[in-house]
DNA sequence: GATGAATGAGCTTTCATTCAT
DNA sequence: AATGAATGAAAGCTCATTCAT
C-alpha cells in the first residue's frame, strides 16, 4: 500500500477523516511558522480546535502528525499536478508543460512543500520510506512520460538519460522551493519557468 | 564580514580554535546520526572530549554549535572545490571541469553537507544570513565563470541565464547528496557525474 | 487593579486557587527555612504534594511563587488587620488601637512578613510595584485615621506630621519582624506594644 | 573580637587589605545593581580588576565577600557617625543631634546601607551574628547616650524605656533607606530630619 | 468520544570553585 | 602571587504523553 496506517482509538471512519483534516491544517501553518520541532501538540491541538485529549484518540505521537502532514502535502502536489497535464499533447510538448505544470504546483504548494522538505528527516525511517516511495513513484510517472515520448519517436535517450532527466525535472521542481531565498533575486516564477523549459528542451537529443 | 562573530569566555585564540575544532569535530558525527534537535549539548561536549561547563566556555548557546558545523562545512566545500579548479583549461572544459568538481566534492562531503542542508533552518535568523550568504557567494562564483566563457565567445547566454545555470549547477551538486536516497539507486558516482555533464554540455548554446 | 495578573495554563479557576493555596503554603515554609534564592522549584512542587510540571501548570516562573506568596502575606496581614480594628472607638483610643492591632497582626505572621520584607527585591520591577503598592495602601489607611482624628479635633498635626506618623507606626509594626533578634532580647510582646503606644500617645500634639 | 576572621592564601596582610578593599568596592556597585545571588565571582574579580583566581587567593568563598562588603560599610557607617558627633553639646541637644547625624549618614551612605540590610540573610549563620553585633554595639553606643542625659537629669526615662528609644533612633535611621521608595514621596531629608527629631523630642518625658 | 490536569524525564545553561602553569 | 581554563552539580523550565472523569 501506498499509505502508512496510522492507528486511532476512535472507531468512526469518517470522523477519523474529519479530524486529522483539521489538525493537519492546523499543523501546517505552525510547521511553517516554527518548525517541527519548535510546535508543541498542544499547538496543534487548540488550533485544530479541539483538546489535547482528543488530539491523541486519533494519532499515536507527534511524529503521526508530521506523517499526515506530509501525506496530505504529497496528495496536494499529485492532484493538482495530475489534473495539469493534458495526454493528448502531441510529443515534446508534452514534457514542455511536464516542467510548466510542476514548477506551478510547487509555487503553489511553497510552503507545503518547504515543510515536507525540511522537516521530514525527523520521521521515523518506516514514515520516511512512505514518504520518499510517493516522491519517487511522482519521479516514475514522469520517467515514462519521457520514455513514451521516446518510444513515439520524438526524442532519443538511453533508459539512464531519462532516469536523470526525470530527477533533474523533479529537482527543478523543489529547488523554486527550497532556493527560494536565492532565486527569487533574480527570477519571476515565468522567468523561472521559461529558462528551465528552454534549458531541456535545448538538451534533448533529437533521433536521426 | 563573511563570518559571524561567536563570543567566547575563553580568552586565547589559539585554544579557541583547537576547542571549537574538537566540538564541531563531535557534532558533525552526532548530528548526522540524529540530527541537530535530538543531540543534546552533553554530548556534544562528551564526544568532543571535554564537560559540558568546558563547552560553555566556547559558546554561548546551542545554536552557536550549529553555526559553527555550517561554517565549517562550508569551509571544506570551498576549499576542497577551489583546490581542485584549474583556471587555465580552455573555455567549454572549464565549465566542464567546474560541474565534476563540484559534485566531486559534495560527494566526498555528502554527509556534512546534508546536515547544513537539512538543519541549517534551526539557526538564527541572523546566523542563516551568513550561512546563506557563502551558499551565494560560491554561486556567483560558478557564474563568473560563465560569464568569462562568454566574454571570450565560447558560449552564448543572457545574463539571466547565467545566473540561471549557475544556480542549476549548484544545484546538481547539492541533490547528489539530498536525493541519494534516489540517485543511488540508479547511478554510480561517474554515470551521475558524466550524466550531468553531457545534459550541461548540451544545453548550451555556441555562438554564431 | 491591586492585584497582578499571574497567567496559568490550567483553566479551572477553582483549582487554580486550591493549587496556588498549597503552593504558596509551602513555599512560605521553604523560604522561611532556607530563603527564596536557595529553595528549588522542586522543592517547592514537592512540598505542595504535585509534581514540577503541576506547579509550572499554575506559574509562569518561579518569581511568580514569590508573588504569590507576598501577595498571601499581604491579604493575611490586611484581613487580620481589619478584622482588629473598631471603627467607634473614641479618638484617641483609635490610634492606640491601632498601634496595637498592627504590631499584633505583625506578630502574629512574623514569620510571613519577614519573608516579604527579606526576599521582596528578588521580585521583577512589576510585581514589586504591586507589592508595594499594597503597603503604600496600608500606610494610606493609617493615614487617614490620623486626619481624622485631626478633623474631630483629638489632635493637632500638619498634613506632612500626619503622613510620618504613618510611616513611623507602619514601621514600629515591622521592626518588630526585622529587628527582632534585637528587641526580643529586651521586650516581650506586650512590653514593646505598651512602651511603643506611650511614646507615640506622648508625642500627639493636643489642640489648645 | 568585633570581627570575623577571613583566611586568605596569600600572606603579606599589607596586600590582603589592598585586594580586599578593591574587591569591596567593586563588590559594592555590582550588588547594588543586581544583588548578590545574581552578581557572579567572575564579575566581581573583573571589577576589582584581577582574575578569578587571584580573587580565591584572599577570600574562602563568595559569602567571605559579602561579609567584607557587610565589615566595610558597618565600618563606613560608624566613622562617619562617630565623627558628627560632638560630645560636649549639652543634654537634649546631644540626642537632637544624634538623631540628626545618624539619618544624614544613613543618607549618605543608603546604597550601601541597603545592601547590607538585604542581603546580609544570605551570610551563613556565623557571619550574621558578627554583623550583628556591630549593630548592636552602635545600638547601645545611642542608649548610653540616653542613659548619660538622664544620669545628667536632663530626662527621664526607665531602663527599657531607653533601650526601646535607642532602637527607635536606629530604625528612623534605617528606614530612611528601606523604605525610601515611600518617604522620598512626600519628603525632603531635610523635612524627614527635622520632624522625626521633633517627634522625638515631643515624646521625651522630662523629669520634675 | 472528548476533556484537560497531571506527570517527570530530559533539556539547556549557569557559576562557584579548583588547580596546573 | 597571579592566572584563567576546566569542571560538573544543580537549577529553571518544557512538553509529549497518559488517564480518570
Amino acid at each position: 500500500m501506498v499509505k502508512r496506517y496510522v492507528p486511532a482509538m476512535v472507531k468512526d471512519e469518517i470522523l477519523i477523516k474529519k479530524r486529522r483534516e483539521q489538525m493537519v491544517k492546523a499543523a501546517v501553518k505552525l510547521f511553517q511558522e516554527k518548525g517541527f520541532h519548535r510546535t508543541t501538540t498542544r499547538e496543534i491541538a487548540k488550533a485544530a480546535g479541539f483538546s489535547i485529549g482528543t488530539l491523541y484518540e486519533y494519532i499515536e505521537s507527534k511524529e503521526d502528525v508530521l506523517y499526515l502532514v506530509c501525506d496530505s502535502i504529497h496528495d496536494g502536489v499529485k492532484t493538482r499536478f495530475t489534473e495539469m497535464l493534458d495526454r493528448n499533447l502531441p510529443g515534446r510538448k508534452r514534457i514542455e508543460q511536464l516542467v510548466r505544470s510542476l514548477i506551478h504546483v510547487m509555487d503553489e504548494l511553497q510552503d507545503e512543500v518547504l515543510i515536507m522538505y525540511q522537516e521530514s528527516k525527523a520521521l521515523s525511517k518506516e514514515s520516511l520510506t512512505y514518504v520518499l516511495n510517493r516522491d519517487r513513484s511522482m519521479t516514475e510517472g514522469i520517467r515514462s512520460v519521457l520514455i513514451e515520448c521516446r518510444e513515439h519517436g520524438e526524442i532519443e535517450l538511453s533508459d539512464l538519460e531519462a532516469q536523470l532527466l526525470a530527477e533533474n525535472i523533479m529537482t527543478k521542481g523543489y529547488m523554486w522551493t527550497f532556493r527560494r531565498w536565492a532565486l527569487r533575486k533574480h527570477f519571476t516564477l515565468e522567468q523561472y519557468t521559461d529558462l528551465q523549459v528552454e534549458e531541456i528542451m535545448r538538451s534533448l537529443k533529437t533521433p536521426k
